[in-house]
DNA sequence: GATAGGATGCTCT
DNA sequence: GAGCATCCTATCC
């Protein structure tokens, strides 16, 4: 159970269309990367879920929201690289920009199926029981993939750095796609910019971020 | 299957 | 110093 290996190489066609899909709307980017393929390291995902995060002012949610800091500057630059970020004191995760330059949206991979490299994707995921569970979250898609801060800023469609990014092998039905609040942000929780395959089992779990406490004393 | 709580350190105010 | 675009384990169904 597996993608065809030896199949067509990156055709021309194929990467000039994730060229002009991550050159576009972020929604519609999102929406794109569905059933793409991810690799490097010798491993490759499929993705299955992803989110979309605006840029300066329109998303409360986006780390671009406040502006440029040292930390976001991979955002505002070209479309089709790898904005890489550590967070919660132990984790990365991977997003591919979009848009025009200065724009600084983003899409977040949030989970995949290994579909090459698997024997390595369970050596770095000591103690998973289930395929489905490698990827199965954005901070496991990284460990799976053996990313960290060094492959920040890199780009995805030309082939020259560690991280590639691959057409789907198969269309993904349009019908087939779900979509959902973000999960575990703070602000714009009720914007819809989640997008999932439906009734896919490597689908991270959904938990709505608990409420905040009344606001500040005084 | 669902939920609760701890781990852990960078980033920005 | 507060706040995280999370994961894992234990516990209770």
């Amino acid at each position: 159970v597996g993608v065809r290996a030896g199949g067509s190489p990156l055709s021309r066609a194929g990467r000039s269309t994730l060229d002009a899909l991550l050159a576009g709307p972020v929604v519609d980017a999102a929406r794109g990367l569905l059933g793409c393929v991810v690799t490097a390291n010798e491993v490759s995902v499929r993705l299955t879920e992803v989110e979309a995060y605006a840029g300066v002012g329109a998303d409360p949610a986006s780390h671009a929201h406040r502006g440029r800091t040292p930390r976001n500057a991979v955002m505002f630059g070209p479309p089709g690289h790898a904005y890489i970020y550590f967070t919660y004191g132990m984790h990365w995760c991977l997003n591919v920009v979009t848009g025009p330059v200065g724009e600084a949206s983003a899409v977040l991979l949030r989970a995949g199926e290994v579909v090459a490299g698997l024997d390595l994707a369970r050596v770095r995921r000591p103690g998973v029981r289930l395929d489905r569970d490698l990827a199965r979250g954005p901070a496991r898609l990284t460990m799976v993939l053996d990313l960290d801060r060094s492959a920040n800023g890199t780009a995805l469609l030309h082939g020259t750095g560690p991280i590639s990014l691959q057409p789907a092998v198969q269309r993904v039905p349009a019908p087939s796609i779900r979509t959902g609040p973000r999960v575990g942000v703070a602000g714009g929780a009720e914007t819809p910019w989640r997008f999932w395959l439906d009734g896919d089992p490597t689908v991270s779990a959904y938990r709505p971020r608990p409420v905040r406490p009344p606001g500040p004393p005084v």
